[in-house]
DNA sequence: ACGAGGTCCTGCGAGC
DNA sequence: TGCTCGCAGGACCTCG
């Protein structure tokens, strides 16, 4: 499940692969996965347009398509579940067009291919002021050092919401889903449903602190694999090794014994917590 | 303005 | 064995 450190990582195996290479004549398999365009107006905008960058935000791709006397305009791949982003120099086979959403040729015959198994993913094509409002409905990068502990702290202070849901919440802050959110409150010993305007100012530093490392650690680590992630070549992440609470609910604390609690209270989603060591 | 809850999708695993 | 059912989840939408 794509979340910051996972897209980081296929943005980075991408960029190399594909940046400076021209698109054809790209097709869909399903076009649910777009918002806001039709897919003729989609798929015209791509074909033959030179893909001059690469770039992520919060948990999504950002291809800046550039066409001779077009303004550029950005495809952005949002991975949801289970999408994933990958570029082919060979024939897919059955299993791989069966749930290539979005399939682009590249013009020195490999192919980039959207693949998306639950279609719960989207695709956008914006123009320079679509973008514009795109990125300022999203909140800061957690590993933007201009973000530091006081404007974090000004985040969560704002909401009397559970800390868990308002580290997830991208209008708020970019890139955290349940995965990083639980294992950050659990480094940094806080309790998930604890409102967030109620933690005290030495616990958002040690929040933002927790979370940063970790991301970096996952980041490191080519993000983490549960089953349908994939790395910008094809690879299983390896950061669900080194989990502390996600997906390890019943089971003990690798840090007390104490054997893990869980709950879906919080947005709905599962939380896993232990209840000796995040108070 | 903010928050709660429903919706989209399909594969998989639990349970009968 | 074969079926049904519920769950997983990010972002968007509606309603209160």
């Amino acid at each position: 499940m794509p979340e910051l450190p996972e897209v980081d990582t296929i943005v980075r195996d991408l960029r190399p692969l594909v940046v400076g290479h021209r698109l054809g004549r790209p097709t869909m398999r399903h076009h649910d996965v777009l918002r806001g365009i039709t897919k003729p107006r989609f798929l015209a905008g791509l074909d033959g347009a030179r893909i001059a960058r690469l770039d992520r935000r919060a948990k999504h791709a950002v291809f800046t398509l550039a066409r001779h006397g077009d303004a550029p305009r950005r495809l952005v791949v949002q991975p949801g579940m289970t999408g994933s982003l990958l570029v082919y120099d060979r024939a897919l086979t059955d299993d791989e067009r069966r749930y290539a959403v979005l399939r682009a040729p590249l013009d020195d015959g490999r192919e980039l291919v959207y693949r998306d198994v639950r279609r719960i993913g989207r695709l956008y094509l914006l123009d320079e002021d679509g973008y514009a409002r795109y990125d300022a409905a999203i909140g800061p990068e957690p590993l933007d050092p201009a973000l530091d502990a006081a404007a974090f702290g000004r985040i969560l202070g704002g909401s009397r919401q559970a800390v868990k849901k308002v580290l997830m919440d991208q209008r708020k802050l970019a890139g955290v889903g349940n995965i990083y959110a639980n294992e950050a409150l659990f480094a940094a010993g806080i309790d998930p449903s604890k409102p967030a305007s109620r933690l005290a100012p030495a616990a958002h530093a040690r929040l933002l602190d927790e979370l940063r490392r970790i991301l970096r650690a996952a980041i490191a680590s080519q993000g983490t694999t549960f089953r349908d992630y994939r790395t910008g070549t094809g690879e299983r992440g390896n950061f669900q090794l080194e989990l502390f609470v996600y997906g390890r609910e019943g089971e003990p604390c690798k840090v007390c014994g104490t054997r893990l609690g869980a709950t879906h209270d919080i947005d709905a989603r599962v939380t896993v917590f232990c209840h000796r060591c995040q108070r």
